[in-house]
DNA sequence: TATGCGTGGTC
DNA sequence: TGACCAAGCAT
C-alpha cells in the first residue's frame, strides 16, 4: 500500500472526525478554522471557534462587523493580526468575490493572513482539491519519514519538505488526506515520545529505522529571551471607571484596548494614590514582560487629546478586546470591589 | 533570510 | 520550572 493509502486507512479508524469545523463544513468555516489554528492547538481554538461562528454565522456577517467586536471575540487567542486580517479579508471577499471565498490558490493567497499552506488547506478541506499543505504536524511527519535533517525554518529544509508533501499527496480524497496527516502528527507522530507502534507508515519511516525520531525534525537555534519592563496607569475617576486606550495597529497587542503606558500620558488635576496591584509577569514567544501598575484616582475624568481613549466601568472594559494580562487584572479588580460590580450591573 | 507576533499545554 | 512547541504569515 502507498503512503497515502496506509494513512487514509488509519484515519478511518483512529482519526478525528467530529471537530466543529468538520461538521457543517463550508468554505467560510474552513477558512476561519485554519486562521484560528495557525500556531494554535485545537483545544485552545475550539471555544473561540464556537463563539465566533455563533456571532458571525456567515462571511458577510463578519465583513459587516466592527473591528472592535471582532477583536473582542479574539481577545485571549493571541496573534491579533490574524483577527485584523480576517476582518479585512472578509471585506475583500465582498468587494472582489461576490461575498464568497475565492476557489483559486492565487486569489486565496492574495487575502491577508493566508499563505501557501493555509490556502492549500482551504482548497483541500473546502472543495476537496488536491493541494499539499505544510504545517507543523506535516513538517514533523515528513522530516521523520524521509529523515530530512535541519531546522524546518531554514528555507533549504523547507524546500525539501514541500517537495515531499507534493509527492505524497494523493490525487483523490484530498480533504481526508489533509486531515489524516495532521491527525497523525498531532496524536501519533508527536514532538516527543512518538507512538511508532501505532503509526501506519512506521514500516518505511527512516527516522524510526535509524533510531532518530527524537532528533528529527531539527531544533530551532536557541536564543535567550530578552526581559522587558513596562509601567501602566490604572486611572480611576470618581465613579471608579478606568481609562483604556487603543493600541496602535502594528506591534504587540495591535488594535487591542489597554491601560495607558506610563510614559505616554501627561497628567494634570488632583491625584489621589490608591493601592497598586502587584506587578505581573507575562511571557511572549520572543520576550518576557514585567508589568507594573500605578493606581491613581483623579478628581475628574481627564480628556486626552491625540489618542483613542475611553473611560469605562469594569464590566464595559471587560467586553473590549483586551490583552490577556489586562483582562486578568480587571477581572481581579471586579471581584475585589463588589460595590463597583453592583454599580456596573445597575447601569 | 531573520525577526516580530500571543497564549497555553506539556514535561 | 524553564524550555519547547503548536493547523504560519508578514515584512
Amino acid at each position: 500500500m502507498s503512503f497515502s493509502e496506509r494513512l487514509l486507512a488509519w484515519w478511518e479508524r483512529h482519526g478525528r472526525h467530529d471537530l466543529p469545523w468538520q461538521t457543517d463544513r463550508s468554505p467560510y468555516r474552513v477558512w476561519l478554522s485554519e486562521i484560528m489554528l495557525q500556531q494554535t492547538q485545537v483545544a485552545t481554538a475550539k471555544p473561540y471557534f464556537e463563539r465566533f461562528t455563533q456571532r458571525f454565522p456567515e462571511l458577510e456577517d463578519l465583513a459587516r462587523a466592527e473591528i472592535d467586536e471582532v477583536l473582542a471575540l479574539w481577545s485571549g487567542l493571541g496573534y491579533y493580526a490574524r483577527a485584523r486580517n480576517l476582518h479585512r479579508s472578509a471585506e475583500l471577499c465582498l468587494e472582489r468575490h461576490d461575498g464568497s471565498l475565492p476557489e483559486q490558490a492565487e486569489a486565496l493567497q492574495a487575502l491577508p493572513g493566508v499563505g501557501r499552506s493555509t490556502a492549500n488547506a482551504i482548497l483541500a478541506q473546502a472543495w476537496d482539491r488536491r493541494a499539499p499543505i505544510l504545517d507543523g504536524n506535516v513538517k514533523r511527519v515528513l522530516a521523520r519519514h524521509r529523515a530530512i535533517a535541519g531546522w524546518p525554518g531554514r528555507s533549504s529544509v523547507e524546500k525539501l519538505l514541500w517537495q515531499a508533501a507534493e509527492e505524497l499527496t494523493p490525487d483523490n480524497r484530498a480533504a481526508d488526506y489533509t486531515q489524516a496527516i495532521m491527525d497523525l502528527g498531532a496524536t501519533v507522530c508527536r514532538p516527543r515520545n512518538p507512538d511508532c507502534r501505532r503509526c501506519p507508515v512506521a514500516e518505511d519511516c527512516r527516522a524510526r529505522i535509524e533510531g532518530r525520531t527524537e532528533e528529527l525534525p531539527g531544533r530551532r537555534p536557541k536564543k535567550t529571551r530578552p526581559r522587558r519592563q513596562a509601567e501602566y496607569l490604572l486611572l480611576r475617576d470618581s465613579a471608579g471607571r478606568v481609562l483604556l486606550e487603543r493600541r496602535p495597529p502594528a506591534g504587540i497587542w495591535g488594535g487591542l484596548w489597554s491601560l495607558p503606558e506610563h510614559d505616554s500620558l501627561e497628567l494634570s488635576g488632583e491625584l489621589e494614590p490608591l493601592p497598586s496591584p502587584a506587578p505581573m509577569e507575562h511571557e511572549f514567544s520572543h520576550f518576557s514582560l514585567r508589568l507594573e501598575f500605578h493606581h491613581v484616582r483623579l478628581d475628574t475624568a481627564i480628556q486626552v487629546e491625540d489618542r483613542v481613549t475611553a473611560w469605562l466601568n469594569i464590566a464595559e472594559a471587560l467586553e473590549r478586546g483586551l490583552p490577556r494580562p489586562m483582562r486578568a487584572l480587571l477581572e481581579c479588580l471586579d471581584e475585589s470591589d463588589p460595590g463597583q460590580a453592583a454599580r456596573d450591573r445597575l447601569r
